[in-house]
Order: C-alpha cells, then structure tokens, then sequence
DNA sequence: ACTTTATTTCGGTAATTGCCTAAATAACGA
DNA sequence: TCGTTATTTAGGCAATTACCGAAATAAAGT
C-alpha cells in the first residue's frame, strides 16, 4: 500500500490515473497529453505498475494501459481508514 | 492539493495521521511512538502543517498537533474523483 | 537571571527522484 | 532481412528527501 501512496504523490501519474479511468490506451497515446518526453513517462508508468495501480497488455508494437480499479479501491479504502470515515456506505 | 498527496506518501506522516485521529497531542507525546529523531519528526509535521492537514496550537512549552478534518475529506473527495468513485453518497 | 523541558532550526550526508538524450529491444510489414 | 514504429533501458545530472547530532529558541518555574 506503500507504494501506492508514493505513486499517487506525483501529479503526473495522478492525471496517468485520471485518462485511464475513461479508457484503456497505449504510452503513444498516453504521452500526446503531457509535454514531457516518453522515457520520462516510462518510468512513471513502471511506477504505476509496480504499484498495481495499471496493468499492461502487448498488442502487437503496442502496449496497453488498464486502470486497474481493484487496486484503487483498495487505495481508497485504505484512504478513508485514515480519514477516519466508516467506509463507502450509500 | 498536491502538497497533500505528497505529505500521504510517506508511512510515518501517515501514522501520524492515524493517530492525531483519536485526539490532539504534543511532538513529544507524537515522538515516543516512532523509533526516529526528533529533528526528523519535526520535519514530517512542517510537511503536514504545509499541506494544511495538521494545526498546531501552542500551549505552553508544548506544541498540540490537531489533525485538520476538513482538509483530509477534501483529500478523500480528490481521491474518489481520481478513483472514479461518485463521491460519498450514503 | 538561571535551569529545565519542549521543540525547532542548522549543517551535513546518503539515497532517491525526475528529467533528459541516446541507444537498445520488440513486433510488424515489405 | 531491412526498415519503420512503439516503447523501454541505460547513463548521467540537478534537485529533493530523509535522516542524524548539535545548537538555537521558547516558555515556564526557582
């Protein structure tokens, strides 16, 4: 959970969280909504990755970026122990 | 809102957190439940107090850390924005 | 004014982070 | 197999972080 934390703390990788919330999509497509350049990027997604916040799928020359929601979840969950909210009752 | 993500990424300031959750206490109360220097300590509450999740009050030669409720459910509020949660209906 | 207690600031060091360019790898189509 | 496209890895640098011990500051009691 620790290493999720520290994914979150940088603004990059939370905005990374925020596209592939909509969709799934490759570091191509990932990297055309930052003005940084691709290795930099990669590392972020590395990041993300072993904090199992996103995992991969090959497509051919492509990679794609799934959210994984389980995992945010957890985060969220961890989140609120801390906040000292009871939990997502509705 | 950053500064406060930043401030989670780090275990000890998030214990801190968690124990500012029960009630106020003093650095040096704070101090005797973590294996570290003072001087360190103190610089993990500047980070807090930076991102507004903590308020000091002096009293004395003490100094009483609150945590700051209403920062930390507005931290929670960015969280489920970013984890695609609606928000906290109940 | 001096001492004690509580906490922070200072000065320094080792490790980590974030960024870059250049080079390497992977998959594909001609 | 050669060239092209997509992405990562390697190498390096500047800035930041986390930590410590020593010294400074703040408040209070004697």
């Amino acid at each position: 959970m620790n290493q999720v934390f520290e994914a979150l703390a940088h603004p990059v990788r939370r905005d990374i969280l925020k596209l592939l919330r909509k969709r799934a999509m490759c570091a191509g497509d990932i990297a055309e909504h930052f003005p940084i350049a691709k290795p930099t990027l990669s590392g972020h997604f590395t990041v993300l990755k072993n904090a199992g916040l996103v995992t991969t799928q090959r497509q051919g020359t492509t990679i794609m970026y799934h959210l994984n929601m389980s995992v945010m979840e957890e985060a969220l969950g961890a989140f609120m122990a801390l906040a000292g909210t009871k939990g997502k009752e509705r």
